[in-house]
RNA sequence: GUGGACGUAGUUCAAUGGUAGAGCCCCGGCUUGUGGUGCCGGUUGUUGUGGGUUCGAAUCCCAUCGUCCACCCCA
């Protein structure tokens, strides 16, 4: 008859202050660096129709087919939350009526959710900091879009981050690239492993990044997408390898880069760890000509990329709470309602104050030190009578009487 | 979804079938207008949960929940 223990869901967990303080680094810089390449912050819903994904992602994709949190609700409509964020941007800005507005640049921050088996790097419910540009048809956006990525994550300061890029190709080249794909497959299949023979049927291009060796050993002369492009898909790679070498951006062509969703064309790329054990894959995206089509709009050249803001967050060194600037100890129950006021002082002039909460000056300080606050402000009937306080610096143990007045101005300039 | 490791105090970890412990943290005192270092004292557990084996289970067995790792997949 014991209650089951009171617990968040499996795999979806607790952003406490700590993590929170590493998320914010995080999101402080892509919004820096995405405000320098002028993308503005979108806010999409969470909830969206089943519909959306199946039509965008692929009826036969794991994320489809096994991974939402799917339901009916009350009223009878097939609703899910969302596994990812471009459809439901591209449903954004065709029901916004944008689709004549020119250049649209967005990004977004927030929660994603797939009921996939947890692992580190691996939530049900994650954060995403994704980035769409509807109407950007060339090789010089997706080489900014990638800069901008680089950037975002050199602000952040995360070593030994690889970019690898890849290109797609298109209706016009994959569909013959495919079938030469298959072929040479098929006459491997028996020195394959068992999950491979399944791609080969469902997505023979996920082979090529199989993880087994003997499989690897097996394929290195496998047919490759960018040996096989159309003159047009060929064009838009060398441009957008053009470009990353102008930016001097450090890239590698990895021809076995292949993408999980059904709506990608032309250039794909990822950015890798090998800090993350199996998740090491940071920040992903490419190119999606014919997803705006496929909703339904009018044909719209469109690329972007999303980045996992909790796999960001663990490769950040510790980052530092935020500590209060003074903390308040009031020495005598006389001067309470003295302390709270020189409090507010403090507040309104802009600076973060804990108040100690009165009782013996011996708890009270042990308090403020725990706050790791640089500096104290004390005060009992006499500061009171006088209409000052003691201020008192921690590490050396000095004090002085100030107005309090004062306090805030000596506090601010130390704290510059 | 498949395979594996693990689960003991707030926390980090001991206790290999025989009375559940230690460090850190926390609370109080030495010191009722002054913290950190010191000394003294104190609180803390249905050993994740539920069954089973046994005279006796943290320990062995089964189930379940959760974390972690690999596969799958993906950010």
């Amino acid at each position: 008859m014991s209650e089951k223990k009171l617990q968040s869901i499996r795999g979806i967990h607790d952003g406490l202050p700590a993590e929170v303080a590493r998320w914010q680094r995080v999101e402080q810089a892509a919004r820096r660096v995405f405000g320098c390449y002028a993308f503005s912050e979108v806010r999409m819903p969470v909830l969206e129709p089943t519909e959306l994904f199946v039509r965008s992602i692929g009826e036969a994709t794991d994320i489809v087919s096994k991974e939402m949190y799917a339901f009916t609700d009350q009223g009878g409509d097939q609703i899910c939350l969302r596994p990812e964020g471009t459809a439901g941007a591209v449903r954004a800005w065709l029901q916004g009526g944008l689709t004549r507005s020119g250049t649209q640049r967005w990004y977004y921050i927030g929660p994603m959710f797939r009921r996939e088996r947890p692992q580190k790097g691996r939530l049900r419910q994650f954060q995403q900091i994704g980035v769409e540009m509807f109407s950007a048809a060339g090789p010089i956006e997706d080489a900014e879009v990638l800069a901008m990525a680089h950037a975002f994550l050199s602000e952040l300061g995360i070593p030994g981050l690889n970019i690898e890029i890849n290109s797609l190709g298109c209706g016009a080249c994959r569909p013959g690239y495919r079938e030469k794909l298959t072929s040479y497959l098929q006459q491997r299949a028996g020195k394959l492993c068992e999950t491979c023979n399944e791609r080969i049927v469902r997505n023979p291009m996920r082979v090529l990044d199989c993880k087994v060796q003997s499989c690897q050993q097996e394929l290195t002369d496998a047919p490759e997408m960018v040996a096989h492009l159309c003159d047009g898909c060929d064009d838009h790679f060398t441009g957008v390898q053009k470009g990353l070498d102008a930016l001097a951006i450090p890239y590698r062509v990895n021809p076995r880069i292949v993408r999980g969703l059904d709506y990608y064309n032309r250039t794909a790329f990822e950015i890798v760890t090998d800090k993350l054990g199996s998740q090491g894959t940071v920040l992903a995206g490419g190119r999606y000509d014919g997803l705006v089509q496929e909703l339904g709009g009018p044909a719209t050249p469109a690329i972007g990329f999303a980045a996992g803001l909790e796999r960001l967050a663990m490769l950040l060194d510790d980052v530092p709470l935020a500590t209060p600037d003074v903390a308040v100890v009031v020495l005598g129950e006389e001067a309470l309602g003295y302390s709270l006021a020189q409090a507010d002082v403090m507040r309104k002039a802009g600076l973060s104050v804990v108040h100690c909460g009165g009782g013996s000056a011996k708890r009270q300080f042990k308090v403020a030190d725990r706050e790791l606050v640089r500096f104290v402000v004390a005060v009992g009937e006499d500061e009171m009578q006088a209409g000052v306080v003691t201020l008192k610096e921690m590490q050396n143990g000095q004090q002085q009487r100030l107005p309090v007045s004062e306090v805030v101005t000596v506090i601010k300039g130390q704290l510059l």
